[in-house]
DNA sequence: CACTATTTGATTGCGTACAACTCAATTGGG
DNA sequence: CCCAATTGAGTTGTACGCAATCAAATAGTG
């Protein structure tokens, strides 16, 4: 026996598994505002960084590059949710910003974070438990 | 303040962080083997399956439908690490089996489950207590 | 037995991820 | 000041993940 090559035995099993279900949970909640889950995450920081920021620091707190931000961002960009604004102090730079209806669309997504934990069963400590675990794993993998 | 709408607070792009995260670290070690991390989930599926299995059980295992696998599974099979035999009792059956070469990859695969369980920097007590909770919120949520 | 519904797998199209690369703008060392 | 190195964004090619659709085969029903 002790076959350790064995899915029940893997956590990275249940993570890939796990991210997928919550995908498919968040996306007729989504769909809705006309937003897939990457997306919504740019919204999400983009709903922070009022007076923009840039497709790297945007990259940086999502951990994308711009291989997977500039095509996910031109077609956010054609859903007139952001416009990008190329910096005249260097202009390598484009900064990302959001239009009106951006702004407008956080109160349409306001009761997703509520929906998302009503459907985990999870208490409010467990969860809490739960994000320590997993900033914990974070740090000691990402060095 | 109580902006429920922030990525620190989220389980989920924790979960969205993580699996990217595993599937770098796997990347390496697959890449000698020539494998993606799905594909890798489908060998340990057939190193079990050792008569073969059908895409549709295949797909029961791992979560995934056809439109995944038909094409992945096409790939693996031009690498000549498994065939497709369809079925003569059902036509409708495709069963996936290993080739020799399939079988043989095994023993070059062994050595990852430790080395992905070291790089967590977790005790196997924490790391099992993780898996219970991890099953948990998949049971809660795949109803 | 004929007819319909279901099952199984494949295909298509879209949206990520990411490696590898290009290119322009900027910076820093001499 | 000049050139090499770096930086920021974008492009290309490959591989998922999944919804939607389709064709073939089987099972079920009257």
């Amino acid at each position: 026996m002790s076959n350790n090559l064995q899915l029940e035995k893997q956590l990275c099993f249940r993570l890939y598994s796990l991210n997928k279900l919550m995908c498919r949970l968040y996306a007729p909640l989504l769909k809705e505002l006309a937003l897939t889950y990457p997306q919504y995450l740019v919204m999400m920081v983009l709903w922070q960084y009022r007076q923009g920021i840039s497709v790297k620091d945007l990259g940086g707190q999502l951990d994308l590059d711009s291989g997977t931000l500039s095509p996910l961002l031109k077609r956010m960009e054609k859903q007139a949710l952001i416009k990008r604004e190329r910096q005249t102090k260097d202009e390598r730079i484009v900064l990302i910003k959001l239009t009106q209806a951006g702004i407008d669309l956080q109160q349409s997504a306001e009761h997703i974070p509520a929906k998302m934990f009503a459907v985990t069963g999870l208490s409010a400590e467990k969860l809490q438990a739960l994000n320590l675990t997993l900033d914990q794993l974070i740090e000691n993998i990402a060095n």
